[in-house]
DNA sequence: TGTACATCAGTGAACGCGCGTTCACTGATGTAC
DNA sequence: TGTACATCAGTGAACGCGCGTTCACTGATGTAC
């Protein structure tokens, strides 16, 4: 029990043909380990706020790298912790994802109240107001927006904060378009949030970088007040 | 040369803690393999048409399982070759993703274009069926549409042909909307793309579904065209 | 106040998987003579 | 028409990599007594 010092540790053994062999875990003795480089980062065992740590580890590397090439084992490195750890908060990827998204649509939904808060009187330009945050949104989070509407948007059902989240943000766009025109309200929200969601899609994509244009274009937001006006008008 | 009859394959060679070593690749013997399986598929070992089979196979897994999902292997499997084959036609996956993008952009260009010739002396109805028709696209390849606007559009300085392909497909919109109103034609564009490209997205991630509005929603291409009514009134 | 103990959030090793990429080789095709 | 040969588009094996997931174990914390 304490003869064997420093066992080779075991690595990849070789594959035989033979059926596979049941999985046999080791079983350490205590003079089996190098001593543990205990406490990294900020050196505790328990951490305390690991969850919320994932969470913002991975709201990094997204902003970083993007959704697609984000890994569970990537975000457990981003919070300094072992690549097992997230597995005691999260069931796996996804369910992180998802939990980040519901966080930014509410953050959406209150950068848009905000907004309309900000004008009591004028419904109007609430509209305007909204269309401006939605777009300055994605602008100023690019990942957090795209992980939004991305695939796990349509997984929404299985997210049932996620989904109330959305909902939520949509409704303060709903009633300041209600309250602009009572019988039209749902067109003219859907409208305008097709129109800002299109904007900011187009702008993160830089999709009109050279196109034949007869100028410069005006900044984002700045064109979001004008294609909504446009829409307003009629 | 002749005695080593069916040798074992080499497998993954144990992996010892000394310097690896160098690669060297097995030299078979002519006894040494087992008879190919040749002429898989159709049953062509020169397949004459491989470049073609493997963005079809491309697209067609695409529109299964999404472009995250694709991989180079994937789509060699799905056009019955070895995996090593496509480097043969393409550098890599990305390679053949802007191809595909590049033909789709072809293809909605056309689509529009077809709009407008058929409404040779309206140029407003040539905006509301460009609309129509690119919101009608995005729904009908949902996959192709989504690659179009993902990642590989933000790497078409590396591509010229897709980008070509995505400017000659905007030049027909600009035209349309120059002919509308010769004074606001880009800003027309410009909104109606916006305006076609977030219904397109909000459509395809079902974004509307379960929301709180007054009744159901007419159906996403007829909806592209009340909300592009409301723009052009204006 | 001290101590035994349950709980829980960490750990590192391991498994199995699919991928990208490279390599030497091979068979089909076309062409010069 | 035949034949030698160059070219090229296939092949399967191999390497190395990172990932998701599971596992037994461990150390910190809180609580009952």
């Amino acid at each position: 029990m304490c003869c064997m010092t420093k066992a080779a540790p075991k690595r990849k053994t070789a594959q035989t043909d033979e059926a596979k062999p049941a999985r046999v875990p080791r079983v350490p003795q205590a003079a089996d380990r190098p001593p543990r480089p205990r406490a990294k980062a900020a050196g505790v065992y328990h951490h305390g706020e690991l969850r919320e740590a994932l969470l913002d580890a991975a709201e990094a590397l997204l902003a970083q790298r993007g959704a697609a090439a984000l890994s569970l084992r990537d975000v457990a490195r981003g919070a300094g912790v072992s690549h097992a750890a997230p597995y005691h908060h999260f069931a796996g990827l996804p369910e992180l994802l998802a939990t980040l998204a519901e966080r930014s649509f509410q953050q959406l939904g209150a950068a848009m109240q905000a907004r309309v808060d900000a004008h009591p009187a004028d419904a109007r330009e609430q509209l305007l107001a909204i269309a401006a945050a939605y777009v300055d949104f994605a602008r100023r989070r690019p990942a957090r927006f795209r992980l939004m509407f991305g695939p796990v948007l349509a997984s929404r059902q299985q997210h049932p904060g996620l989904d109330r989240a959305a909902e939520a943000s949509f409704r303060v766009l709903l009633d300041a378009a209600t309250r602009f025109d009572a019988s039209a309200g749902p067109l003219i929200a859907l409208t305008g949030w097709s129109l800002a969601h299109g904007l900011s899609h187009l702008s993160l994509d830089e999709a009109f970088a050279g196109l034949p244009l007869p100028g410069p274009l005006p900044e984002p937001v700045e064109l979001m007040r004008l294609m909504c006006a446009k829409v307003l008008a009629g």
